[in-house]
DNA sequence: GTATAATCATTGACTAATCAAGTATATGTC
DNA sequence: GACATATACTTGATTAGTCAATGATTATAC
């Protein structure tokens, strides 16, 4: 009874881990905007056209349809997103990354990626790799 | 600009996992409780006495003192677990672990056992083992 | 021993998401 | 071409936490 194993273990870890990081950067109060909104100027900005269709940016960033649609509310709101239909199919709404969005997610990333590299030691780059590999393979590439 | 380093990508991906993990998690509505809770449960379980500091249930969990006592409040009502208070520093209230907590959790752990290993696929165990030791690196030992 | 600082826990106000249900549109089947 | 099913998105109600402030107690410094 009580018999907790490897895997069950790994992802409380992993449970802890990610609550002490996201409040580390949700501290940051990272030029006005939170953890998941940055992954999504993020996503936005990588992606052909700094436009994707909701659900796609739902599916990678591992939020649901209908946080998507909270998430995104606020970051229209004040300008970083915008939003387009599409002709050939009404459903879809695209998000684009305006001017003002591609702008603080440049300015972002730099607060960003130091925090990043203050909590994940630079030391170990091969388990780095690793860890990286792994946590891809269990989420899908996020790139 | 926009030159996301590896640990950022690292920790996008780990929100990323965590997000879709627990939702599967609170999903199974695991006899009542949910992830955080089942966590609680557990360290308690462990502990010596099935006793702990509200404080150091919230450092081992990785949620805030304010977050403790508000995760613990709905397991309270349902009685798994019990309060008690430390007579030699009144500050302190200690949260236990009843017979029906104990009960619950043991249950709970084969559906948490069953789903984790279906998330971790126990065929690459030397991969997770690293990773397991990575996590514990980030959030501290868990056990 | 008194003042100051630190620790433990709770509360009010808030935010970021969830799910379940609903609306609108598109697609496949017969 | 009508009907059933699937997809994209939004909304109402709810939950799980956060932070900042507060209360109560204990520890420290002088």
């Amino acid at each position: 009874m009580s018999a907790i194993n490897e895997s069950l273990t790994i992802l409380m870890n992993l449970a802890k881990v990610q609550s002490i990081v996201s409040r580390r950067f949700d501290r940051l109060n990272m030029h006005g905007i939170g953890f998941t909104d940055f992954m999504i100027l993020y996503f936005l900005n990588q992606s052909a056209g700094q436009s994707m269709r909701r659900i796609d940016l739902a599916e990678k960033a591992g939020i649901t349809a209908s946080g998507i649609t909270r998430t995104l509310l606020p970051l229209e709101k004040i300008g970083l997103v915008g939003r387009e239909t599409n002709g050939r199919d009404a459903r879809v709404s695209y998000v684009i990354l305006t001017e003002a969005g591609k702008q603080l997610f440049n300015n972002a990333s730099g607060t960003a990626n130091a925090l990043a590299t203050e909590i994940i030691s630079a030391e170990n780059a091969a388990n780095n790799g690793m860890l990286f590999e792994l946590l891809t393979q269990l989420g899908g590439n996020i790139n």
